[in-house]
DNA sequence: GTGAAAGCGCTAACAC
DNA sequence: GTGTTAGCGCTTTCAC
């Protein structure tokens, strides 16, 4: 009785390589490439033949060698510059990101998630340009994003929300329409027989920030009326009770605000209250953002929702569409929608 | 005169190679990679001219043929699941996954986030062991984790957060220490005489949500106290209010209660004054999480401090070691602090 | 429709 | 210390 030793066979447990798919299914490997990157110039017998081996043998291709013999590389970058990066929990971001993640995880692009250093925006430049990524995804909210509109010449890349620096205005962005958004929340107000309407606004180095102001003062003046005061914030709760304290402080009266964020609405709300006035009695307020800060306000906001994670997703899409070769609009404004509550 | 075409020149812009930097310093190319990726063994003068003629020439490796001829992916894939990306929006992930991308941004490994859809977990199974990366990150957080505790035989996986599947006590986990967290919460409680202690927590399936039920009821028993009603919620603000109105609705008196986040606490604060009750005259409130929310309500909540961004930080870099060969630790326990303010 | 052959750009023994 | 030599696992002409 000759004892084969049974071990050896179980013990090299490598990845099963193209190569053993071919074998196992008779044909070459070419076929095989063929098979597995679904060119239709294979006979059906070959396809059932090589998908069989594929499953038997639990193949999985190796994304290195196919992303070093095809030259791209399947992934696709979101960046966001680390400023942007502390307004990460601002819920409007994160879900963003979700939608992004969301459409991607039903294609055969991979995220990678870059957080770009405001130290070393050379490290971002070299890992984009480097060949690690078929196309960007850019989150900029701020006046230093030249470096990421000059990326443009050599790499896909598609902004969200409007990048600040003009240069190229070829860019390729999806954003929510700010200017139209604002103008359509003080008309909101207008319309509800306010007549002294002031703002808590964005930062103004940030396109959503100079936006809303713009189409606050468009509304305002198409309505023959004169500007409010005007505080800005930036974005956060805090910042948006500083601005309303500020705003009472200066004595100049107002009767409604259009306040650029529902974070922001939320601290100015708590402010109002500390001093006795009454929403919308005293003063409505309208705001941007449906999130769980607008709808669980007291009162309720009324609010013009921007869907974010439509955002996250659009952004996506429109780049995974450029890079098959579709032709896509520059611009893709993202649709918003007034909800009203009860702070108007 | 012979005119020869210049274009042919400059036509080709292609990345340089290792091998056009070899040249240019006059080394062969192994000298090169051995520079790049800091081996001692050259000699000082190799090494100025290979950083000179990198520097000269723009060179940028090229990842894909690194890892294929390395077998590793410099790559790390933060794994959240569908489930839990609903609760994406909630500033404590946000910031945790903040944390791991700014550690990794200080070493050489890529970020790639992958959210696991639940509808087929293969997809990210096949993946994750298909040598796309050299381990995993997963914020797991409910009961349905068992493929995940799986991937561990294959994969260096660390769990931000206790994994629900007890299969495999060996796993490496980053977490919060809830029970202790949720002890010493109610405790402050009990500090303060409040003697019928109510809590909201999480849900069940969640290793958050059992471990501070149970910090709650090791406090309580401890104290000699009859635990008080509870009810579940999803840590969110408004299964919070629910959970409140319920506990209400129920009867059961109750002067103080745990809950277990703080958007939980701020949904139940606003039932509170719904009601008439005071916090913290009729009620105290105690919970976890210094976030806005806490910092922000009415009263500002007494809580438990659990760092999330160096939670995420301390995530990656416990990953980190282990591939670089390091012992870890295999269970990390992020300190938390009790943060007082008025609503005890 | 299919296979053979030639790399993609780099790392990793192995000699020297 | 440095160079030479093989590949890593796949895609992609190019013949057939």
């Amino acid at each position: 009785m000759n004892w084969v030793p049974r071990l050896s066979i179980v013990t090299t447990e490598t990845a099963p390589t193209l190569e053993a798919v071919a074998a196992l299914a008779g044909v070459s490997r070419s076929t095989v490439s063929r098979v597995v990157n679904g060119s239709t110039r294979v006979t059906p017998e070959a396809v059932t033949a090589v998908n069989e081996a594929i499953e038997q043998l639990a193949y999985v291709p190796n994304r290195a060698a196919r992303t070093l013999a095809s030259r791209h590389t399947n992934t696709i970058a979101l960046v966001i510059p680390e400023n942007t990066a502390k307004f990460f929990a601002d819920p409007y971001f994160a879900s963003v990101i979700q939608g992004v993640a969301m459409y991607l995880a039903n294609t055969d692009y991979t995220l990678t998630l870059l957080i770009a250093s405001e130290t070393d925006p050379e490290k971002t430049r070299r890992y984009l340009q480097g060949g690690n990524v078929d196309g960007a995804l850019i989150l900029s909210h701020h006046s230093d994003d030249r470096s990421f509109t000059q990326l443009t010449k050599s790499l896909p890349v598609v902004f969200g929300g409007r990048p600040m620096s003009q240069e190229g205005t070829d860019n390729y962005i999806v954003d929510v329409d700010n200017v139209d958004a604002a103008a359509r929340a003080t008309r909101h107000l207008i319309e509800h027989g306010r007549r002294r309407i002031a703002t808590i606004t964005g930062p103004q180095n940030m396109a959503a920030g100079i936006d809303r102001v713009e189409g606050w003062r468009v509304a305002v003046t198409e309505a023959g009326l004169e500007p409010g005061p005007l505080e800005i914030g930036d974005f956060t709760p805090t910042s948006g009770a500083d601005a309303m304290r500020r705003m009472l402080a200066a004595g100049a009266p107002f009767d409604a605000v259009f306040v650029a964020s529902a974070q922001m609405a939320s601290g100015a709300l708590g402010v109002l209250r500390e001093h006795g006035l009454r929403v919308p009695e005293d003063v409505s307020i309208i705001t941007i953002d449906n999130d769980w800060f607008a709808q669980n306000a007291t009162p309720p906001l009324t609010t013009i929702d921007q869907p974010s994670m439509v955002q996250g997703s659009t952004i996506a899409e429109v780049l995974v569409r450029r890079l098959r070769g579709e032709d896509v609009e520059r611009t893709t404004l993202i649709p918003t929608t007034l909800v009203e509550r009860a702070s108007v």
